[in-house]
DNA sequence: TCCAAATAGCACCAAAATGGTGCGCTTAGA
DNA sequence: TCTAAGCGCACCATTTTGGTGCTATTTGGA
């Protein structure tokens, strides 16, 4: 299905939360306050934090007043990245997922007629992702706080 | 998952094969020529093929002599056409498909941050798929056969 | 010093989506 | 009238998804 998974959902959320968040000068953010201001559940929202943590898109702080910030400015993470970082690349079809090649791959892969042009949609709509960074899904009150870093940022 | 699903991917290989067999003149594609061609199980490309009927992407032939054939120019049949046969629309997050409201619908939705911007990279997206003809999947010399017919079925 | 609040790691589970079949019915050309 | 084709519906097994339990481990502050 061309859906996001509801962890992707739930990361993008906590992202956004984070980012007003720290606009607003709190340096960690806790996952307890993310799920207090919205009803998702809080073991995911860690969950997901940390898988966000190995790719680089955030830092977590452990302790009474831990918690998670961005590692990079909103401007320098993709949408591509965070998508990436939960639910791997997008493969748009099965054989373009190296992990899924596990089962032995696609029974039609040599004789298949739509592998070429279908990886050009792919490459198409991995652009869109990667071009849409985390500043442009914040509101536009906190995208112009960070509005000034972003020369530092690129 | 950000992934077509194989019964897409079937369905966009009967289109394909029938396309070419259009071209070479063939009236009507039967499903076992094209499990004959494409190791693929014969009973889900009826299944595709019937919800591609559904949707007049494909007109279908009982009979000896029956099979499948384009309902329209390849020109005109786009990948988002496909896809939301198959599929339905695209949805990108759980809230943006009407059927799976049926659970009550999300928790988050009210205070969602993310619904309005992620819903403008589903716009983009679904413009992605729309702007995808069949025949732009077609291999070259297939293409060249339908470009005369590109005038009349705009 | 010790507690409480926070992340980290790992296993585990139930529900849903997905990929795939069985079997009998209907159509229609040879 | 035989047979090769599509049609309809229910059914199943596997995988993915969303979500939880429990137990470390870290660390600021009373
Ligand atoms: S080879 Fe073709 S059918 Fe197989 S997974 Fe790739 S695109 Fe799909
Ligand atoms: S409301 Fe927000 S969290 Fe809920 S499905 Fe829509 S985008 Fe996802």
């Amino acid at each position: 299905m061309l859906q996001l998974t509801k962890r992707t959902e739930y990361g993008l959320i906590a992202l956004v939360h984070i980012a007003e968040r720290g606009a607003a000068g709190c340096e960690f953010v806790s996952a307890r306050e993310i799920c207090d201001r919205y009803p998702i559940p809080r073991r995911l929202v860690a969950e997901v934090l940390k898988a966000l943590q190995r790719c680089e898109i955030v830092e977590s702080q452990r302790g009474p007043t831990g918690g998670y910030a961005l590692a990079r400015s909103p401007e320098s993470i993709t949408l591509g990245q965070i998508v990436t970082a939960l639910e791997g690349a997008p493969p748009l079809t099965s054989c373009e997922s190296p992990i899924l090649l596990k089962s032995g791959g696609c029974e039609v892969h040599s004789v298949c007629p739509i592998r070429s042009p279908v990886h050009r949609v792919r490459e198409q709509l991995w652009g869109l992702l990667e071009h849409t960074s985390l500043r442009s899904l914040l509101p536009p009150a906190t995208q112009a706080h960070y509005a000034p870093r972003a020369a530092h940022a690129r």
